[in-house]
DNA sequence: TTAGCATGTCCTAGGGATATAACATACTGG
DNA sequence: CCAGTATGTTATATCCCTAGGACATGCTAA
């Protein structure tokens, strides 16, 4: 295993070992009378030392992928779990708003801004004209789940009140402001958790995010909505089925259990 | 910045704290003419010493995404936006395969493994039984986009060779081979490279990444694909559009342009 | 029984990562 | 001009990570 990491960044040697050898477990590469390697060859392998190998045997034994015995060596355990992602999915909803039904609002901010040039350029309005801006958490059984941020078009947003917001779902609030919700486009990416979304979300910085930004028109295709939002991969996640023909199932989203950690 | 990492391992402070700073800047949360917040102030923010801030800082500096000067604070610098969300898409997909068109493909692992309890639950065969399992990445003008593991029934996997995989596509080759590729189900998530998946898509360790898992079916309802993908959020997006009465149109993914470095 | 091999234990040593602290230097605002 | 603030510099101390080696202990096969 080579010193240099060729970008990747700076991860000690054991960890990067025991992420291979964990693999190659997974696989089944080591049939369960077939012992592994033994220490000092594996660090012939990488090129590691003998204490490298061990501390990664370590990690290795602690997960229960492998067992060991002097005089004997190291034998990969039959019963060696698998990466437990498959969290069972608990409840769905399939629209844009219908996902409030199961969660509470937090707001924390509610106010007029001037549009800045991506807002404006979003939303169709002149740089600098005035958005409403607000931000919320949803949190279900008091875990947040999502952190979301949206821009409204001042007039609109001037049809409710931040009380309303802060109770409900903002869709119906813009559909009882007059406009008509017809479309949505979508974009999913992944974020890190920085120092503003971390504590509101719950979690640590550095965790990893669903980021997903969304614009929301109406019939005459004029943006009436900028969504930001943020969503933890542990309490949610994004799913979708498709046919070959190209009318699949429309999109779902879903909450996913929690793993147990 | 707590010193638990759930996902990547265990990865210097001052790295985390470079890539998440680094993703505040990149974002733009950051105009020229405001500095950033003091490196004491920070150094609070994260629960990390100055030292440590200041490591994070010369690798900011390193990259040309800051500028600092004694007294004044620290700056970013205007040329470090990353691509405003309006990248261009150059090819999209409507379907499963036909995004291979415009990237190149690396065939890393090409075996018949058992199955894992995951694998056989999501093929629905029986554990142990044997698949074959590939890993790929897709690059686009040299630059890796996605990594992407497959497993397939044997049966099905040998009805094409490991040379006709690293040059196509493999769904092609599975319609070849006698399946009829009929539907798919996605579930979209966010993960952190780790010191396997980084080095294979040319990003550091701890960057989050777009994690797809999809089972691949016939028109039986029968698996036979289970795809795992790992994208580089700086490379490929994925994007949806939805209508209220639920007749969307299709799902797309789209490239994304790639920021200048 | 004995040689060989595997894991278990212990030691030394260097370098990197991190926290804490003190002090120096440059800019800005009143 | 001076006080406040920001970055630059230096020093000490404590871990963790890694390499290299010596030795002990348990298992297996010739």
């Amino acid at each position: 295993m080579d010193r240099d990491d060729q970008g990747a960044g700076p991860v000690p040697l054991y960890h990067r070992l025991y992420l291979v050898l964990r693999q190659q477990i997974e696989d089944g590469r080591f049939p369960a009378e077939v012992p592994l390697p033994g220490e000092l060859e594996i660090s012939k392998q990488h090129g590691v030392s003998r204490i490298t190998v061990r501390r990664t045997m370590e990690m290795l034994t602690a997960d229960g992928l492998i067992e060991r015995r002097r005089g004997r060596g190291t034998f990969a355990r039959s019963g060696a779990l698998g990466t437990p992602i498959t969290g069972q999915l608990s409840g769905l909803a399939d629209n844009l708003s219908s996902y409030a039904e199961h969660t509470t609002v937090t707001l924390h901010s509610f106010e007029y801004i001037p549009a800045s040039p991506i807002v404006a350029a979003t939303l169709e309005i002149e740089e600098g004209g005035s958005v409403q801006k607000a931000v919320r958490t949803r949190s279900r059984e008091g875990v947040p789940v999502s952190l979301l941020t949206t821009h409204v078009p001042a007039a609109l947003g001037r049809t409710y009140t931040r009380e309303e917001l802060a109770s409900g779902s903002l869709i119906r609030l813009l559909e009882r402001g007059g406009a008509r919700v017809d479309s949505a486009d979508s974009t999913i990416t992944a974020k890190l958790a920085d120092a503003f979304s971390a504590p509101l979300l719950g979690v640590q910085v550095g965790q990893p995010l669903i980021a997903l930004t969304r614009t929301v028109r109406d019939e005459k295709r004029r943006p009436i909505e900028y969504l930001s939002a943020l969503y933890r991969p542990d309490q949610y996640e994004v799913r979708l089925s498709m046919s070959r023909d190209g009318s699949g199932s429309p999109n779902l989203w879903r909450y996913q259990q929690k793993p147990e950690v």
